[in-house]
DNA sequence: AACATTCTCTGACTTTAGTCAGATATTCGC
DNA sequence: GCGAATATCTGACTAAAGTCAGAGAATGTT
């Protein structure tokens, strides 16, 4: 069924290893273990151990070693965290700020190596297949969970969402005169708070809140800037939807305003018509409803 | 000066890493080491342990090691070569086979990994730029390298050429009525044979053969099937012109037959302009030239 | 036939990478 | 203030990867 293209991406990841996989030979050549290099390469002001600990996904005691490696070559420098005394925080010598250079240098000896042989407009042509393959890449990567509303990330998510929409409509915008959805109204049973991860951080937010009869309202319905254009708007949408299938509602509804055109854009193609003002939300200006 | 292309690659290397890196996690988790897993991939029937040590460029006691212990597995099976007594060759065994096919169903699952989160258009997207992607990188790659024309590469090109040409003229080709072009006039210093390179085999070749008065031919200008669309042709051609110039000719010329449209295309876009027949080759119907 | 070369294998290493059970110091929660 | 939890470090490992010198058999060269 997917065979061609099952096979075009093994082909694509046997070439792409190959190519790629050359940093390692060069980051060798500087006559430093790889996992020493690595390190060094994710040492930035003041980074503490536990971080690079997680980001590396190395063993505790795996890592101190290395550290203290890197120590006695004079390329990192350690001090206990001021305000919690058992964390230790990670900074480069000048020594090592030259050292990153030199590795950093060969990153992009590498990407040279790729564009060097090329012409301008084969160039353009990779970079944009590479930024497309990156994009869809990530796109795939992005996880959809259920999260408390109280949670460090849906109250980030929820944040952004109030400073871009007080950005974007003309009149601004408070959240005290707006339809309220509380805490405990997207909370199973009473509704859903679903937030978007990618790298270990969000993304993005939606909300379901369950109204009587059968019938749901979508609210909240954010997508972090940086990641835009990978359908995680979408995703979001579909997600809040089977989570309505499964609570049994048969109807959603939601409201937006008209300076959210892509997101008009976005109800409608997922089946959403337009209806009558079923409420008497001042910053709307655009009500939707689909059947499920 | 490429200072936005090298980041936009590094974010690609960096992505794609991370993504293909999950294929040695999911091989590992057959219990068994990488190289001895990278080694069962690449057994086909009967191929001999030289032929193994330079695809995974491993030392030969490493090597030797390695087979042992596939050996013990039953997955694998060495038999004296015929034909010399000192090469062994490997072959797997059913239960080889078998085992083999798994890893292949682990490469299979993660291209579908990349593939199932993503909507059909994306799917599309995402394959389409990977392919883009692989071959502008094999397109870089490529090597073009002065070659004797009795060599085992040139050879080969050679013969590949001749039997495209008898299958595409309407009237077949035969080399002997065809104007001639003997090693010795493809040889410095009185002219050059280039061939180009593609892991390790010959992709193409193309042929400078200098004639009186500060001019050359061009000739044997071929480009292998599998390898079309990576701009093999032109680069052969820029690099003869290069050569061309080192030599002190301020003139190329050649000949083509109408069938072989692509070739033209080429040519014109190069910058050679059809003229007058300079010769009496019998199965040519246009003639070029530039200065150089 | 004698000698050099090629190919594989063996033994004897070293270096990296990674794991696990505590030891130690600090901070948090009550 | 005290026990639990957290963050890092140390010691003592194992497994995997890779290196190097040389042995042994077959083949090529003269």
């Amino acid at each position: 069924m997917f065979k061609g293209q099952i096979e075009q991406i093994r082909r694509f990841n046997r070439v792409v290893t190959l190519h790629v996989g050359a940093l390692e030979d060069s980051y060798l050549q500087r006559g430093r273990p790889l996992s020493e290099a690595r390190l060094l390469h994710e040492i930035r002001d003041n980074t503490d151990v536990r971080t690079l600990r997680e980001r590396l996904k190395l063993d505790s005691g795996h890592i101190s070693r290395l550290l203290r490696s890197l120590k006695a070559q004079g390329l990192v420098r350690t001090t206990a965290d001021p305000s919690d005394g058992r964390v230790r925080r990670v900074a480069l010598t000048p020594g090592g700020l030259n050292e990153r250079a030199t590795y950093e240098a060969l990153s992009d000896e590498l990407a040279m190596s790729f564009l060097r042989p090329l012409e301008p407009h084969q160039r353009d042509r990779l970079v944009d297949a590479m930024a497309e393959v990156e994009r869809l890449l990530r796109a795939g990567a992005v996880e959809v969970r259920l999260e408390p509303p109280a949670s460090a990330a849906a109250q980030w998510c929820l944040e952004q969402y109030f400073a871009e929409l007080s950005a974007r409509f003309e009149v601004g915008f408070d959240p005290s005169r707006s339809n309220p959805a509380s805490p405990e109204e997207m909370t199973p049973p009473s509704g859903f708070f679903l937030v978007a991860w990618l790298d270990g951080a969000p993304q993005g937010c939606g909300a379901l809140k369950i109204s009587d009869g059968g019938s749901g309202e979508v609210k909240r319905m954010w997508t972090a800037p940086t990641a835009r254009g990978l359908g995680i708007g979408r995703r979001m949408l579909r997600s809040l939807e089977a989570m309505a299938r499964e609570a049994g509602l048969t109807r959603l509804r939601l409201e937006t305003n008209r300076a959210l055109n892509e997101a008009q854009t976005l109800y409608r193609s997922e089946g959403y018509q337009e209806v009558a003002p079923f409420n008497a939300e001042p910053y709307a200006h655009h009500w939707f409803e689909k059947k499920l």
